[in-house]
DNA sequence: TAGCTGTGAATTGTCGACACTTTACCCCAT
DNA sequence: ATGGGGTAAAGTGTCGACAATTCACAGCTA
């Protein structure tokens, strides 16, 4: 298995902030909600300086925004956001696959093979969404730069948080975009087990490009 | 001017946050050094609630490092740590070219024209890295993806710290980087005004990777 | 009804305190 | 001298408190 990081330190504060940042990605905190430091303490049954510090965390990482009052709340993602979102995304991941095929192995390869046969068997369009990322996030570790690899952290969670509004949109996700997207990890897969750099980030790039166009189609 | 955030929280720890950062990167606190937090809260006559904060802030930013002890360092950056750095900036820095290029105005280009001559007489090393990266700054915002930016800060802080170590290591700046960084300029002016994101995208990954190369000769 | 205003309630920013953990140092045995 | 153990000092994680600020809302005015 890949680490990323040593050990993150281990307190309250970061136990919050974990919490906070799943729930809200899956929604259960809505866009533009006020997030309250009192009502959060008595949520988590602690007092306000973890809760603080775990605010901190989520604003580094583009979850929460704070107001100049001081106020704290969900961060409100617009149609322009998720354009950035994809671009940082397109930036980072072209780099990773450039790197991961510089380093990839055998084992990488039987690796994505197996993660691309699950997407196809996924009973639904969230636990293809799941593996979806966990595929793009084992090659950002296996470039082996853990700056992008912590970068493109944050990028995913603001991602996923968008996607969990596209999905309310929009209802079901398009029936084929998965085969599309399949499709395209399969190239992506082809450039990184020939150990093509150049070929790695542009297919990578390409595939990001395509299978966001399928969300929001102009 | 461009501005990238609507407003940052003010308070003592965002405030104890920049100056601790301009610290680091300058070379006041040495790689390493332990960052006690009653200690901090002494110089900067505040309790110890906004200087942990603070450090939440500097930990995101890949400053300091936190130890599963709890203590806190000035991070340490070895040889790999510089080149996942010059990677991370090459990622970043050739999504923001292609987006300025896009975007690029006659007012642009007089901006980096007035940057260029003033990098072609600046009096010192430091001088010229300062207008160095104030260039490269201004190209990322122009790219006009927020999200870019933030992320582009965080390397760039650490760029700059490495960069003082280099500074220190090397003793001065090997004279011809200067002028060859200048040419490496012109070369991403060009593209820019071509208005040819490709172009400048692979331009500016180009400089980059040329410009790191003078400080880490192989 | 719509808009303004004042007042009470809620929230933030900061502080000092305390228990628990880690570190540093001294003393002793070898 | 050197290494181990124990103890005092220092540091962290968390808490509750308080002043200052901001917000919400009822009541007043036009």
């Amino acid at each position: 298995m890949i680490r990323i990081r040593s050990e993150p330190r281990r307190n309250l504060a970061h136990e919050i902030a974990s919490q906070m940042r799943r729930d809200i990605i899956s929604g259960g905190f809505k866009p533009g909600e006020a997030l309250a430091e009192p009502a959060l303490a008595g949520r988590f049954g602690v007092s306000r300086a973890p809760v603080r510090e775990a605010m901190i965390e989520l604003e580094r990482a583009g979850l929460v925004q704070f107001e100049t009052t001081g106020r704290t709340r969900v961060r409100i993602l617009e149609e322009k956001d998720v354009v950035e979102i994809v671009e940082a995304r397109i930036a980072l991941e072209s780099m990773g696959a450039r790197l991961a095929a510089a380093r990839w192995t055998d084992e990488d390869t039987r690796w994505i093979e197996r993660s691309i046969a699950a997407q196809e068997k996924a009973a639904s369009g969230v636990k293809f969404s799941e593996l979806d990322i966990a595929m793009h996030e084992y090659i950002m570790k296996r470039g082996g730069n853990e700056r992008l690899s912590t970068l493109w952290q944050f990028v995913r969670w603001q991602f996923e948080m968008a996607l969990t509004h596209i999905h309310r949109l929009q209802g079901k996700m398009a029936p084929d975009l998965r085969r599309f997207s399949v499709e395209g990890h399969r190239k992506v897969l082809t450039a990184l087990a020939a150990g093509r750099p150049d070929t790695a980030a542009k297919v990578m790039a390409q595939h990001i490009k395509d299978s966001i166009e399928w969300y929001s189609p102009k």
